[in-house]
Order: structure tokens, then C-alpha cells, then sequence
DNA sequence: GTCTATATACCGATAGAC
DNA sequence: GTCTATCGGTATATAGAC
């Protein structure tokens, strides 16, 4: 991996940190946030949420009015972490396609927890119907900011030359659901070593297969 | 849209409705089906399924033991689905680089809709952990047959000249993954028009880009 | 600040009517 | 064959103790 892409790790992982806030809220959202994102809102009880986080059912309603509410606070938390992560590969000192490349590796990276959390979350925030109405408003308002903000960097890279010159939406769109897709399978394989890399994913929208050694 | 990925089409929805059964029992499960992927297992209630079926809420025992029974039925119905799809795919008359053409218009076109719930029901089989025991072994069991049967076109497109060399369960790994990403996209967004075609989904296997008039 | 005990409501499943 | 009525279990949220 490249330590661009292992940089683009810390400052996801760290933004997470100093968003979640601190103390006994803290450690709540933290596992809720592994709870919810494995058994779905609907499928968690408060009660799972305690136990994971070491502490009685009841103490949860002390920081959060509903297991809704709880909810919806993720949401927020991984609204707003996409468009991050890009912001922030977009920042590096690379060219286009190289930035892609590094934002490729980070969120297909086995370290990047809280990334394959979060898209999980939004996935349950976006498919499911039995959601908070909050959560689904969030969600589907955040929904546009990466692609955007990737958009930004397909152009750079299609002025370049290294990216074919095919309506940028769509291929941030495409590009956003390959990697989706990508991190439900990890998910459900737990596979390290039969996985795309970050060259295979990335052949789609690259003009030239570049150089082929891997 | 080719006329072979429309032959496919309706070969996969006609496999459907011949699996699913008759009476009563069948328009249930049609409608469990479309419940349980909007809202998921723990968060549809009978009472939705009977509403949706236009029957009372008792009456859904007299054909199955409990909700996960339903549940269980449908997940068996889904693992076969896949598996089927590309095996069909494989009978076309065509190259193999054309035989995974028309499977990928097949399983983004906004007709093929079985295959649309199937896809989210096993998302939820295997990701979710708040899921029937007996689902998650079905689904779990099933998941390589389809990447097995496509392995086996990649490996011919491969001998064929037409796919890139690299390891064939990767490849078919990566296949699945961008098609289950670009499925729950649709489903989010509901754009038609925004939306990356099968062309630009395979260009990640194709050694050359073909012929690069869209 | 944290836990225990409880009320209130809801849902899955059953039994029995028509 | 289909529906209505109901029982029992379980989860959320509250209230009050320590």
C-alpha cells in the first residue's frame, strides 16, 4: 500500500475520533455504531447496545431520548464522513488518478473500521423504510457531496489524460458502487486474499491500464 | 439493450415464477419478498405481509410455521436465482466477453425485479447477524456457485483474448461485488438516467476497451 | 452518575368462529 | 379456506433507589 493511502487512513479514522465527542456518549455511539451496523436498527435492542458498551439498559436513556435518536446521531457522524475522506484524498500531493488510487486503497484497507461501519450504516439509512424519517432525510441529503466532491478530481484526471473522458457523474457514481459493493463482500467473506485491488477497481475509468505490473 | 439480455431477462423471471409456487402460498411469498427487501426481516411485522397480500394476519399460519419460516423460503428461492442467471448466460450463442455483456444489461435493466429483491434479501441473509440460522447457511452456501459458473465464462473470454489475465475468482469476485453495488445504487436513487451501462461495467475485465463508441 | 424495577405497548403465534 | 379474538412473551422507556 502507499503511505499516501495509510496517511488518508489517519485523518479518516482521526476525523471520526474528534466527531463522536467524549465520556459515557462517547463509548454509546462507539458500539452502537458496531452494533447497529451488524444487526440493522430494527434488529438491535437497547439492551444489545448496553451490554456492548458496558453499561445497564436503563443508563442509556441518561444520553439519548430513543434507540431512534441514537440512530440518527450516526447518521449524522457518517453523513458527513464520505465527503471527508474525498476532501481529503483531493488535498494530496499526487495527480488525479493517483488520488483516487489512494482513496482506493483507504477504504477498501482492512484499518479503515470505522469507513466500512458508517457505509454500512447508510446503506441500512438508505434501502431500509423502517428508519427514522430524520435518518433518511439526512442520508439522502448527503448522499450527492461525495460524488461531487470526486467529480472534482475524475475532471482534473480527465484534463490529465488518465481518465477516460466519459460524463464524470457516472462514473463517480460507478465508482461509489463498485466500492460499496466491494466492502459488503470483505464483509461477508472476510477473505483477505482472494479481494480486488485497488488497480482492478480503478481499470474502469483509467484510459490507459497504465503500466500492468502489479 | 442487446435481444439476448432481453431472452435472459425473461429466462430469469419465468425461473422465478416457476419456483415460487401456487395459491395462496405463492402471493405470499411474492409479497414477503417485497416487504422483507424494503424493510428487512426484524423490521416487517406479518401483519405488513398479510396487508400486502390482502389477507388477515392469521391467515399467513396456515401456510407457514412463523416469520422466519417465510424468510427461510424466500432465501432459498434467492440462492438458486443467481446461480441460474449466469448459467443461462453461459448458453448464448456468443463470446464469452458477450455472454457476460448481456448478463450485466440483464441484471441492471429496471425489468429484471426478482432478481433485484433477490440480490437485497441476500445482502441481508449474509450481512446481517439478527437472521435465521438455517438463511444464513443457505445463502452462505450457495454465494460461490454463481462467482463458479462465471469463473468459467471469464476463464473461455480469457482463452478468447478478450479478458484480462489476471486471477478468474478475483475477477468474478470484483464482477459481483460492482453489480451488488450498482443494484442498491439504483434502488437509493432511482435515476435512470445517471447511471453507469454495462460497457463501462466490464471495462475492468476487457483487455482492450473493444471498440470505444458508446 | 449509574443501576434496578416496572408500566406500557406491541407483536408473533394460537384457537376457535364462520 | 379464511377471519376474529386473544394469550403470552418481549422490548422500550420511565421512575425511583443508591
Amino acid at each position: 500500500m502507499r503511505k499516501e493511502s495509510r496517511l488518508l487512513i489517519k485523518e479518516i479514522e482521526d476525523n471520526f475520533n474528534s466527531s463522536v465527542g467524549d465520556g459515557s456518549k462517547r463509548k454509546i455511539i462507539e458500539n452502537a455504531l458496531k452494533v447497529f451496523s451488524k444487526k440493522g436498527l430494527a434488529a438491535t435492542r437497547i439492551s444489545d447496545i448496553a451490554l456492548q458498551a458496558g453499561f445497564s439498559q436503563g443508563f442509556i436513556y441518561n444520553h439519548f431520548k430513543s434507540k431512534d435518536d441514537i440512530f440518527i446521531e450516526i447518521v449524522r457522524l457518517a453523513s458527513s464522513g464520505g465527503e471527508y475522506a474525498v476532501k481529503q484524498a483531493d488535498k494530496l500531493n499526487l495527480c488525479a488518478a493517483d488520488k483516487i488510487f489512494c482513496l482506493t486503497e483507504a477504504m477498501l484497507s482492512e484499518d479503515s473500521l470505522s469507513m466500512e461501519h458508517f457505509r454500512l450504516i447508510l446503506l441500512q439509512a438508505t434501502t431500509g423504510e423502517a428508519i427514522p424519517e430524520q435518518a433518511i432525510r439526512i442520508a439522502k441529503e448527503s448522499a450527492p457531496k461525495p460524488i461531487q466532491a470526486l467529480m472534482k478530481i475524475i475532471q482534473e484526471g480527465q484534463v490529465q489524460g488518465d481518465i477516460i473522458n466519459d460524463d464524470p457523474i457516472i462514473l463517480a457514481i460507478a465508482y461509489f458502487s463498485f466500492i460499496q459493493g466491494l466492502v459488503i463482500t470483505k464483509l461477508q467473506t472476510r477473505n483477505k486474499e482472494l479481494f480486488p485491488d485497488a488497480e482492478m477497481v480503478l481499470r474502469f475509468m483509467r484510459k490507459k491500464p497504465a503500466d500492468e505490473s502489479i
